[in-house]
DNA sequence: CCCATTATTGCAAATTATTTGCAATTAGTG
DNA sequence: CACTAATTGCAAATAATTTGCAATAATGGG
């Protein structure tokens, strides 16, 4: 039985009904190797489906971070959107790395983050349900690029457009 | 000389200008043991100053942010709002925990990450900048509770309001 | 296979967080 | 004290996400 299947199951399960869009929604994130944003989702889906509503890819996403099925994450320096990880079922729990410079997100194996729970619940009590860590740098590739070219001012991946926060302006003139 | 003063003059040094508002600002993070939003930065220097505007609180804030004089974290769960941080100035890198139930958040040291740092960098290269650890779960007092009187199903301090994500509906009437 | 029930969709409008343009104000400088 | 550029307040723009509702479609039973 296959990813999408299992899940349509747990929908099931729960008096919930397997429609066209949702399982549309499934295959996209199913395809991807990435960390998308549900507007990015829609676009993918919607080259199959140009009816598909981003309501219908917001509600879908959420039933399926309900049912633990994505992970939803949110990286430093980026416009306030979510971005929703498929890899949870396969990696339950994994990490990021993401490049200053290229954007490119690095998944990783951290068993060594146990003893730091350990760690903190020594010192404080309480338990610790889940943890998420983020480290920022420069890729491997960024880096030589940088050890080669000199430092870079400017992201040459970065995303542009309005609402942006490129370097801070206090509204004065330049 | 004090945190604001040596605030002050690291703006002037770059053609800034020491403002009421932004003074009041600064006292107002100097007095946080918490990490508050915007909007609730604003509200709490706004009752020594009642004209000042959520406008400039956002300007300073994020002047701040690229002086490295606050942080700032996003949690899980939570409306998709900043929170800002004035104690990375006093503690460069600390980490956070923060209970699922009564939203407390506990800051705390994690030297052990430097070994997990290493450890990607062997395997993946690259460089790290920075990190950022947040483990969820019950802090010790919200643990006792659940031990004592069961699971609580509903977060006793959560925000409430439209626009929130309290436990997922995907339209069906109830 | 068709019907009834009700979950789900598409659409448009609402919400909320954050940013921005601009004219009016003000800090710093001499 | 006057000048100039930085900053503010305000209102409006932007953008991500959610929601109400009528129309549509999935499921289970007859
Ligand atoms: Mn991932
Ligand atoms: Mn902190
Ligand atoms: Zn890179
Ligand atoms: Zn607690």
């Amino acid at each position: 039985m296959d990813w999408i299947t299992q899940v349509a199951e747990r929908l099931r399960a729960t008096g919930g009904r397997m429609t066209t869009q949702r399982r549309l929604i499934l295959e996209t994130l199913a395809q991807c190797t990435d960390h998308p944003t549900a507007e990015e989702i829609y676009q993918r889906a919607r080259q199959r489906a140009p009816d598909l509503n981003l309501s219908t890819v917001y509600r879908t996403l959420r039933w399926l971070e309900d049912l633990g099925v994505v992970g939803t994450q949110r990286f430093e320096g980026e416009r306030p959107q979510e971005r929703f990880d498929p890899a949870v079922s396969a990696q339950p729990e994994h990490h990021h790395f993401r490049c200053r410079l290229c954007n490119t997100i690095i998944e990783f194996p951290a068993p060594l983050l146990e003893v730091l729970k350990q760690d903190f619940i020594t010192h404080y009590g309480g338990t610790i349900e889940s943890a998420s860590l983020i480290f920022y740098g420069l890729c491997e590739s960024c880096l030589q690029k940088v050890e080669t070219y000199g430092p870079l001012s400017f992201n040459p991946n970065a995303i542009t457009g309005p609402h942006e926060r490129p370097s801070h302006s206090t509204g004065r003139a330049s």
